[in-house]
DNA sequence: CGCGGCTGTCTTACGACAGCCGCGGTGCTGTAAT
């Protein structure tokens, strides 16, 4: 079969979109392959479709359970039986079940810290693996020193797998970042195919307000103008909640806030909603995000400044996948950046905290003022690091406490830069990624924009023909 | 660390402000006890 044939009839489709083939031919050369592909291009045909022309297994690699279950359904949909996420919403006894007959999967999907449990790493390296996939693959360098640090070891998992033929697929990754996944995955000359990060039909707007009153007045404003629907990005979770209650009161009523603080099935429902256009606003922190697959967002808008350029890029490039024009606009009051530093600091043990661990020979439990989860985890895994270099812990943990702090804080600034810059927002943004600029209609507030081109056009007169979920258990069970 | 919001005080008015307190993101897994 050719490759053509298997994109027809596993499918449906006459044509690859860009990037999707040469990926493809790469890993059937045989090479190893990093994909940076524009969001919403069709990234999991890059691996799906190699998948069927190949023998063995493939074990895809993701950040979020709710993203394999998204991605094992979308299989099944296409009729693919042999496909499992093995992760903790298993039962035990599926679970058990699953690795006795784990070799009759074509797909496998798991996380970073599954592949660090023993019964779960040993049977898969039982298998013939054809393709090992990291999907998100900008989490290695994004997560893997601090947050989950078993990002940091897929190197070593595929070591143990034997270096089975790898992708990895990201969406926005610069140079530094590409060289930092080739490294931790240690590939060995790889394919690096790098499509344009430019999404044209987003034009972009920074806004520099003098206090948060002034934040609020123009969010309201703004939500009230644009064709919805929307993101508003915050970054913290109560002010995503107090934003709702604001837009609420001011005639926005089909808005809504997402936060990790919230129950899952709290976040799934908010999620299900925008995606089936039951939502106009969704104020989220960054939680809100991978697996947001809508065609029609038609603005974002920052509340605060994101920590880094990346992030902020994944986040406006949310709206517009349907190619229509869209609008992203940022508001930046002097001090934003000060949250962020705020918790990266936090986020790792304190240097007091790192001497004590390494003093005491005891519990990290006895650590005063005590240990958050990551924080332990940070400790634990940076120490047996140390080991494995040789070298003192708490010198070693005290280094890479700062180097990862300066880090971030280059980031911080490269992002403030942005905001603070009189140049074109978009030749800032693209040579951030090493593109050449190129002029065009509509691209931002330097080059100036029409605001009208995302005016609302409808004057609400839109007859409603689908009450949203609390309209139907409202008709359900009145006065709940 | 620094901001916003609340409280209490001084004042002698339909308020002003000092000072204090609380708050601040991203997710996986496993295990124990019901």
């Amino acid at each position: 079969m050719t490759i053509e044939d298997v994109l027809k009839q596993k499918f449906g489709y006459d044509s690859f979109r860009p990037g999707q083939q040469e990926t493809i031919h790469s890993l059937l050369k045989g090479r190893d392959t990093l994909s940076m592909m524009p969001t919403g291009t069709g990234k999991s045909l890059c691996y799906q479709l190699p998948a069927y022309l190949m023998d063995g297994v493939t074990v895809i690699v993701s950040p979020l359970l709710s993203l394999m279950q998204d991605q094992v359904d979308q299989l099944k949909a296409g009729g693919e039986k042999r496909v499992i996420a093995l992760n903790s919403f298993l039962q035990y006894e599926e679970k058990t079940r699953a690795l006795l007959h784990l070799q009759h999967y074509k797909f496998i999907f798991l996380s970073p810290e599954m592949l660090q449990v023993q019964p779960i790493i040993q049977a898969i390296q039982r298998l013939t693996i054809s393709l090992f996939v990291v999907d998100e693959a900008h989490c290695i360098s994004q997560w893997g020193y601090d947050f989950r640090p078993d990002y940091g070891l897929l190197g070593d998992v595929r070591r143990k797998l034997n270096e089975p033929l790898t992708l990895a697929l990201t969406a926005t990754a610069d140079e530094k970042v590409r060289e930092d996944i080739k490294r931790q995955l240690c590939l060995t000359d790889p394919k690096e195919l790098v499509f344009s990060v430019n999404r044209p039909n987003i034009s972009m707007k920074a806004e520099r307000m003098e206090d948060p009153l002034q934040k609020q007045k123009k969010l309201v404003e703004l939500v009230r103008f644009f064709k919805k629907p929307g993101i508003v990005y915050f970054s913290g979770r109560k002010a995503a909640e107090e934003a709702v209650m604001l837009l609420k009161l001011n005639g926005v009523k089909k808005a809504a806030f997402y936060h990790g603080g919230m129950e899952a099935g709290d976040r799934l429902l908010i999620q299900h909603q925008f995606l089936n256009g039951e939502l106009d606003v969704v104020c989220a922190t960054s939680a809100f995000g991978m697996g947001i697959n809508k065609e029609d967002v038609r603005f974002v808008i920052h509340y605060h400044m994101p920590s880094q350029m990346e992030a902020y890029l994944q986040e406006i490039g949310r709206a517009g996948r349907d190619g229509h024009p869209s609008i992203a606009v940022i508001f930046y009051v002097h001090g934003d950046e000060r949250l962020h530093e705020f918790i990266a600091q936090s986020e790792l043990p304190s240097c007091d905290q790192i001497k004590q661990a390494a003093t005491q020979h005891q519990s990290l439990d006895q650590v005063e003022p005590p240990l958050t989860d990551i924080q332990k985890r940070f400790l634990e895994h940076y120490t047996k690091q140390a080991v494995l270099e040789g070298k003192r812990a708490e010198s070693y943990i005290l280094q890479v406490r700062e180097h990862l702090l300066a880090k971030k804080a280059e980031k911080r600034s490269q992002m403030k830069e942005w905001i603070d810059s009189d140049e074109c927002r978009r030749a800032g943004y693209m040579r951030f990624f090493n593109e050449e600029p190129s002029g065009q209609q509509q691209c931002c507030d330097r080059c100036g924009i029409d605001l009208a081109v995302y005016k609302e056009n409808d004057q609400g007169n839109k007859p409603v023909k689908n009450l949203d979920w609390r309209g139907r258990l409202n008709n359900l069970l009145p006065g709940l």
